[in-house]
DNA sequence: CAGAATATGTAGTATTTAGTATATACTAAT
DNA sequence: ATTAGTATATACTAAATACTACATATTCTG
């Protein structure tokens, strides 16, 4: 049901576990704050992903963007969210117009927005 | 607790009933498939906004934008999400870099993406 | 116009479902 | 003898909505 998400994970723990034994299921679950029994489940994808807050923890605890971790699970970042309500229309078309434009165009345009040529 | 969402909503259909009889609270309740004492506890702001599929119907029913709606009810389309969730890294930093630009700076950009310049 | 019929909004309570997680106990690996 | 992973059952909370009943308007109708 939700493999993809609790296999890359898995995979991402036990690369780190090669060389370092404080990745095994239950350190982390136990760093991340949750019961290991808990993260087995979500590793295995027998149960939904985590909360936000959860996966925001395991992101930084295996070293990963948070962002991406929580697409795979589904879900969008509550900051970005929060960012978008507050201009609803202007972020909603930009989005929208976004959708299919290739990876590089956007990417220009994040540049030259920081570059500040806007 | 809610009252924002919920004002705004009833504004807009008293607006309408002056009209257009059709826009009693009973009425927009039936074609929107929900319980009439339901909405009038959702303009009332004591209950939390509806889910995103009512929100969408309401706003197809009251004639407003759907995204702006959603917002007031602290929510964000799920088409939209869909699209970030896509390319997670390239919309967070795209978004998080616009996050303080002014309106007519983000509009620029709408224009010129629309416009076919990327 | 008076009264009947109907429509409107609201109160209070109950139900359903989803999301997120715990607890306990068992099995396998080191 | 620990440590690691898993199975299974269960708990808890909030979100979303329905059901019933009632008081107040509004609209017909004779």
């Amino acid at each position: 049901m939700w493999k993809t998400f609790g296999s890359y994970i898995k995979k991402k723990r036990e690369k780190l576990r090669v060389n370092d034994s404080s990745y095994s299921q239950r350190q982390v679950a136990l760093r991340i704050k949750v019961e290991p029994s808990y993260l087995s489940q979500v590793e295995r994808g027998n149960q939904a992903p985590p909360s936000e807050r959860t996966i925001v923890a395991l992101a930084k605890d295996l070293n990963e963007d948070p962002d991406v971790l929580l697409a795979l699970a589904g879900k969008v970042s509550s900051d970005l969210q929060k960012v978008i309500r507050k201009r609803p229309e202007l972020f909603a078309q930009l989005i929208r117009e976004l959708k299919n434009m290739p990876n590089n165009a956007v990417l220009k345009l994040v540049r030259e927005v920081r570059d500040g040529k806007w």
